[in-house]
DNA sequence: AATTAATACTTGACAAGTCAACTATTGTGT
DNA sequence: ACACAATAGTTGACTTGTCAAGTATTAATT
């Protein structure tokens, strides 16, 4: 299921900032309760997954460091490691050296790694739809917009 | 830092709806790291803190069964017994007997959980506030408005 | 009344994350 | 040039979570 991570409880002396971050802890183990299970079916956990996501989309075509996927996900380097330790052994992604810097790894998805997304990806995407859409599409688009806006204030970009 | 699970990555076949996830996981995490750090102070770790939110604030006088915080929690009950654990041992919580029903504990906080839980609360509320003000407070509003208002039709209440 | 099913909690084996300390390499300042 | 700091990645010890299976108790069915 999900994790206790939440922050923000509505107590007697709820505040609306209160209520906010309690919403927002909920419903992120929610949808994430929501959307493991299929990715089990593969053999993923999300951690795999995002990581994957990261690798093909947003690597260039030389590929991407380990520091920058651990920076896109918010989550440790020695994280990153063992996880990109269990795609590779999975013939997900490789490792590659960067030319000029002996320090990073450059991490590129593979051709299996990249079919196994593409077969995931259309019914990934239908679980997030059906849970967005219960809210109207106008709800829907104000909504990603305050909390991108939000995300960005707060991490600056 | 945070944990890996967020769903719904930015991709070129990306959606209103992929946005507005992939926000939420992030923001998920970029406020539980804002947090963490004062709750260590106070030898609590988010889940214990926010189980003795629970128990001093939504439980009934006679306790709240352990059940009851994991379905709040969205929580498993076996994270729930082990965490309960800690607290007991800690003394910040303890647990009762249910007469009529010998299956449930009732779960209650102690004097010390209570004044522990007082002494954190205001910098609790300082750093959420915090985090939350860099929106208007209109955004705010309507952001746990939407929030809130997806949380229960997802869940049901 | 006797089985059977459901509920509350616990335990064991494991997954996935953290932090702190370490190696190797690259960048800086004097 | 040389020392010192910063960066990329790894490893070890630990925490917190999951799932599946088990015990005890209560509820439901026949």
């Amino acid at each position: 299921m999900a994790d206790l991570k939440f922050y923000g409880i509505n107590t007697q002396s709820d505040q609306a900032e209160m209520t906010l971050v309690h919403s927002l802890a909920l419903l992120y183990n929610v949808l994430a309760n929501e959307i493991s299970p299929l990715l089990n079916e593969y053999d993923l956990t999300p951690g795999k997954f995002n990581a994957l996501m990261i690798i093909k989309h947003q690597g260039k075509e030389e590929g991407i460091s380990q520091v920058e996927i651990s920076k896109k996900l918010i989550v440790t380097p020695s994280n990153m490691t063992r996880l990109l330790d269990k795609l590779e052994h999975e013939k997900l992604i490789e490792r590659l050296a960067l030319e000029g810097d002996k320090r990073v790894n450059l991490v590129k998805i593979t051709a299996r790694g990249s079919q196994l997304l593409d077969s995931i990806w259309p019914q990934y995407k239908k679980r997030v739809e059906t849970a967005a859409n219960v809210l109207s599409s106008k709800d829907q688009q104000s909504l990603g917009h305050l909390l991108s806006g939000w995300l960005m204030k707060l991490t600056g970009e």
